[in-house]
DNA sequence: ATTTATATTGAATGAATATTCAATAAACAA
DNA sequence: TTGTTTATTGAATATTCATTCAATATAAAT
C-alpha cells in the first residue's frame, strides 16, 4: 500500500532499462526505445527520471541491489550452522547459478562509470566491502580458524572470486571453463586450509 | 617508407579514437567528435573504417596491444637471467606505471563487449592466454620450481593479478590502496614459494 | 464535492547521430 | 605525361537522440 504509483513505476522503469541493456547493450538503450518496450512515452521515464544520469544511476544501484541478493543468501546459509565445511563454502562462493538473474555484460558495463563517477564508484566499494565483511562473519565461526586473521583472509578469498569471475567470462567451451573453475576453487581451499599467518 | 597514409591514418584515427573516450567515455564518443579532434571531416574516417563496430575493433586491438606492450617487457626482463628473485618478480607483475600508458576505463568499457561480440571475446582470451604462457615460461626458468605445475600456478598468480587490477580501481585512497596492494602482492608471493602440487 | 497534487499523454524541439554521395585533390603507375 | 587509384572534402541524408511543454486524466487530501 505504501508503494505509491511513483515507486512501483521507477521499478518499472528500471527493470525495463536492465532488459534492454542485457539484449542491446547499454550503449544502445536510449529513452526513447525503453518508453517503446514499456508501452509509455518518453516524457513519462523524463518524468522520473529528470535526465540519462539518473537513470543510469537507477540501473547500478538495481544491479548493486541484485548482486547483493544472490550473493547473500549463499552466505547466510552459514551463518546458521556454526561449524564450516570448507568445500561446500567454496562450491556456493563460485556456484554460477546467479547467471540466470544477473547479466555479465551489463555488470562490467556498469563497472566502466566508476572510472569517472565518483558517486557510483563509491557504490560498488561499499558493496565489495559488504560482501568482504559477510564473508569474515562467516569464517569467524569455523573453529579452525579461530586466532586467524580473517579479515586478511576474506580479502584474499574475494580477490581470487573476483579474477575468476573476470576471467572466466572469456570462456565458453565447457570443459576448460570447468578445469579453469576447478582451479580457481581449490585456490580458494588452499587458503581456507593453510597455516594463516596473523600479519598480512 | 612501407606505411602508407591508409596505415598512418588508421593507426591516427584510433589514437584520436582512445584519446576521446579517455575524456569522455565510450559511449560518448562520436565519429564527427572523432573527426573535430583531428581536424578531418567525418566522411573521411568512414573512408577508412566503413562503420563503427570497425572502429571500436580498431580500438579494442589497439588496447589489447598497448597491454601487451607494458606487460611483455616486464616480463622479458627475466627471461635474460635465470635466476628468478621472486619479490621482483611480483613487484613488477603488480607494478601500474603502465597506468600512465593506458587507461582503465576504456579497458573495462571495451572487455564489457566480449558478452555479445564473440571476435572481440577470443581477441581478448587470446591476450590472457599469452600473458599466462609468457610468465609460465618464466617460472620454468626458476631452479626451484622445478618439477612443479608452472602452468597450473601461472594461472593461479593471473587470477589474482586480475582480481586485484579489478578491484583497486576502486580505491582511492592511497594508504587503503596500498595496504590492500601488499595483501594481494603478498598472496602471489605465498604462491610462488609454496609447496606447489602437481595436480590441481 | 472541490481543490490540489501527481500521473500520463502526445506533439514538438533542436541538436547529434551514422552513413552516403558526388566532386576535387593528391599520389602513384604506365 | 596520361591514366588510374586513393585520399580528402563538404554538403546532404534520414533517423534517432534527450529533453521540454502544455494539455488532460487520475488519484489524494480537504
Amino acid at each position: 500500500m505504501k508503494s505509491s504509483i511513483r515507486t512501483v513505476r521507477k521499478k518499472e522503469i528500471i527493470e525495463g532499462f536492465y532488459e534492454l541493456c542485457k539484449r542491446e547493450g547499454l550503449e544502445n538503450v536510449s529513452i526513447a526505445k525503453i518508453g517503446k518496450q514499456l508501452g509509455m512515452p518518453p516524457s513519462l521515464i523524463m518524468h522520473y527520471f529528470s535526465n540519462k544520469r539518473l537513470l543510469v544511476l537507477g540501473l547500478i544501484d538495481h544491479i548493486l541491489h541484485q548482486y547483493q541478493l544472490i550473493y547473500k543468501p549463499i552466505l547466510l546459509k552459514f551463518e546458521k550452522d556454526s561449524s564450516l565445511d570448507p568445500n561446500l563454502l567454496v562450491d556456493r562462493l563460485f556456484s554460477r547459478e546467479w547467471n540466470l538473474l544477473f547479466d555479465d555484460g551489463v555488470f562490467f558495463s556498469c563497472y566502466a562509470f566508476i572510472f569517472r563517477d565518483s558517486t557510483i564508484r563509491n557504490e560498488y566499494k561499499k558493496l565489495h566491502l559488504r560482501l568482504r565483511s559477510t564473508l569474515k562473519t562467516i569464517l569467524d565461526k569455523d573453529k579452525n580458524l579461530s586466532q586467524k586473521n580473517t579479515d586478511l583472509l576474506a580479502e584474499k578469498i574475494f580477490v581470487v572470486i573476483e579474477g575468476a569471475y573476470y576471467y572466466l567470462s572469456m570462456i565458453d567451451e565447457p570443459k576448460e571453463y570447468q578445469r579453469k573453475l576447478d582451479i580457481f576453487k581449490n585456490q580458494v581451499l588452499e587458503l581456507i586450509q593453510m597455516k594463516q599467518k596473523t600479519e598480512n
